[in-house]
DNA sequence: TTAAACAAACCGTCTGGTCGGTATAGAAAG
DNA sequence: CTTTCTATACCGACCAGACGGTTTGTTTAA
């Protein structure tokens, strides 16, 4: 693997996740996907031998970097469930924090992906099984629960655009959520 | 418009409605309705002129059944609030009641549609968008949201089969949220 | 020179949509 | 009553474009 190769390869996983961002998953072909990096078709197809491939490799850089900031998270001091909370909205409560560089409207629009292709969402399912399992020994299960919930549910209508709230409700709404997270941290 | 002809048309959508449910949106071709309506594709595009036609015909049926559910649990006493989290569980906790027959996974179903087709999700959140104006009118609009929120969440979570709680802990889930739908309810 | 890194023409399949034709039931005409 | 006509409902072969993938050829760097 040379470095002008990991070059290339980073280009086109940044062109099918824009793609994906913009135009949506129906959109997402080959031939776009290299217009859009600026290569060939068969200089992808030489990368990545198949949509699959190519497809799977935007998942997995998806997680890895899903993971990091989340651990990044923890280790600042926030506990499980806060950082939880934070993974949905570091980047809008603290846009000058320019090192964590995870994209939340990236991970929405990933969603349309695995809402067609059952098999990526298998395998998006097993990284999020085993993050979930520990939100079921928090000192309150039910409400880390709801939370979790609450989260995804926003992740979805903003994506949608479908009832959106006002931005002092939406503020209200994430003040609460981290308030209530930070209860279940702190209790024993 | 005759009775024969409506009798075709609504095999169709059934058809076209159990194919996005049992294969996702991905098999829903032309071929495949028309085979599973018992109906030839020429018949397929006699009732629906083309694949949008019957796309379109779909969404607002299920649109008209999910806002005559959430009207009959109005009628029925329950608040705005508490009405809106009922209509996402009332097959499971009354599944005895034969009368509502709205299936929640027929409309979880549905989301995929519109995670694929930007053109049906603008449909489908013109209609949300007004039914959840009502939502920043009750006693907390904060906590409403949060509820409404939740409830999209956890529809999502079970249709991806992602981190599902034990059924304890879901019906524990739901009747946090139905308790708090009612405090915001019966609120001035 | 040699292998990696690309380019681009090409192929087969799938799918939405077209089109000419058929069957049936009822109205109109004789 | 019978024949003719017509509108509705439906059939299925076919077409054109899109898309994933192959193949063959060319450039570039070591």
């Amino acid at each position: 693997m040379t470095n002008r190769s990991n070059i290339t390869k980073q280009k086109l996983l940044d062109a099918a996740t824009d793609i994906i961002m913009d135009q949506g998953v129906h959109q997402l072909t080959l031939d776009e996907v290299a217009k859009t990096a600026g290569v060939s078709k068969g200089g992808l197809l030489y990368h990545y031998p198949s949509k699959e491939a190519l497809l799977t490799a935007i998942v997995e850089r998806l997680q890895t970097e899903q993971n990091e900031l989340y651990a990044s998270l923890q280790q600042e001091g926030y506990g499980p469930v806060e950082a939880f909370v934070r993974l949905f909205d570091e980047t809008k409560l603290h846009p000058e924090r320019a090192t964590i560089q995870i994209d939340v409207e990236k991970m929405i629009a990933f969603l349309t992906l695995f809402a067609v292709d059952q098999e990526y969402a298998d395998r998006w399912k097993r990284d999020l099984d085993t993050f979930f399992a520990h939100f079921q020994q928090t000192s309150d299960p039910a409400e880390t629960m709801i939370i979790r919930y609450a989260l995804e549910g926003m992740m979805m209508s903003e994506h949608f655009n479908v009832g959106v709230p006002q931005a002092e409700l939406k503020q209200e709404v994430i003040s609460r959520l981290i308030e209530r997270a930070r209860t279940i941290d702190t209790t024993q």
